[in-house]
DNA sequence: CAAATTATAAAACAAAAATTTTAAAACATC
DNA sequence: GATGTTTTAAAATTTTTGTTTTATAATTTG
């Protein structure tokens, strides 16, 4: 996962796969058919057990409160010097590239990502915390947005000194 | 130009471009010296020629309405089914795998973009098209953060109708 | 514990990719 | 128009990649 994360589909070849992971090339195959079938999976795992967690402020407080812990840890990692962007959107970029599978489950991790920050965003509206003229879907698509441009915009190495001001105009366009 | 645009490097083979162009392989090596020398001269290409020309609504009008207009049309392009992103900015996710020149000129290529928005807005500014509390430098970051988001948001099929909407949130979190 | 199944290491294969070579064709120069 | 240089087409070479096979070792099952 780190090197599909870190290279990306293409970069990554099954055998340096086997190299860092120990695993017997023939049982690699047997269990996920081909490459394709192992990034598929990948992906699922990614899904499972590294983003997840990361919803669970939003499932938690579904509210200003979850939005903002959301987004401030997405700027948080973003300015982190080793940031890999997210494995799943950093292959938007190669839709060719990866099997229609994949490109499924993308689309499905970042609809999911976005119909919790609606939810959220609905309930900081009745909170008072965001305008009544707002659109709370709208406001979520802008939120899911900005998560793209903080997985592209991450990868700069210098440029992320300005991240923490980001955060706060994102939040202030949010609040309105 | 086009195939790494739209497949990336890795997923483009030089077999691939030889086909395309019709250029000959030992000319191209000649002139080129390898894969990564004609994939920089493509980024060169790129920038003098594709990019070059869309900066000049931010050179001719360094002022709110360059920056209104420049947004617009990364929004629109985004928009559009054909996308394929901004040829350097869909390799940010790739950097272990160009080599460090393209890097460079990747790196390049968004201080540019960076500078000319901050001067722009330093001038709305004076103008009183944005407030006089907001620091134009971090506003510029956030202007090439958004492109950024643009560039793989718009990959997603689906989800672009909701463009228009978030454009007008990026210019709403402009003017404040 | 023997038989059947499954896993593993290592090598083998096949296809694709990047790059180089070769020899003929085109071009320029004197 | 002969001579030297550059370009081109085509095949050859070298790596790299994805995948399969084979033979041996480990594990499970009856």
């Amino acid at each position: 996962m780190g090197m599909f994360w870190r290279d990306g589909y293409k970069a990554t070849s099954v055998g340096d796969i086997v190299r860092e992971t120990g695993l017997n090339t023939a049982s690699m195959y047997k269990e996920f058919v081909d490459k394709d079938g192992l990034f598929l999976e990948t992906l699922k795992h990614y899904r499972g057990h590294v983003i997840k967690p990361r919803y669970e402020m939003l499932r938690d407080n579904p509210n200003i409160a979850g939005v903002e812990a959301f987004i401030g840890s997405v700027m948080t990692g973003a300015a982190r010097s080793e940031y890999k962007g997210c494995l799943m959107m950093n292959h938007l970029s190669q839709k060719h590239v990866i099997g229609p599978d994949a490109v499924q489950e993308i689309g499905a991790f970042c609809s999911e990502l976005e119909s919790l920050i609606e939810t959220a965003l609905i309930n900081a509206q009745r909170d008072g915390d965001i305008g009544p003229d707002k659109d709370p879907a709208v406001l979520a698509s802008f939120v899911v947005f900005c998560v793209h441009g903080a997985v592209l915009y991450g990868r700069h190495y210098e440029k992320k000194r300005m991240i923490p001001n980001l955060y706060d105009v994102v939040m202030g366009a949010l609040r309105g």
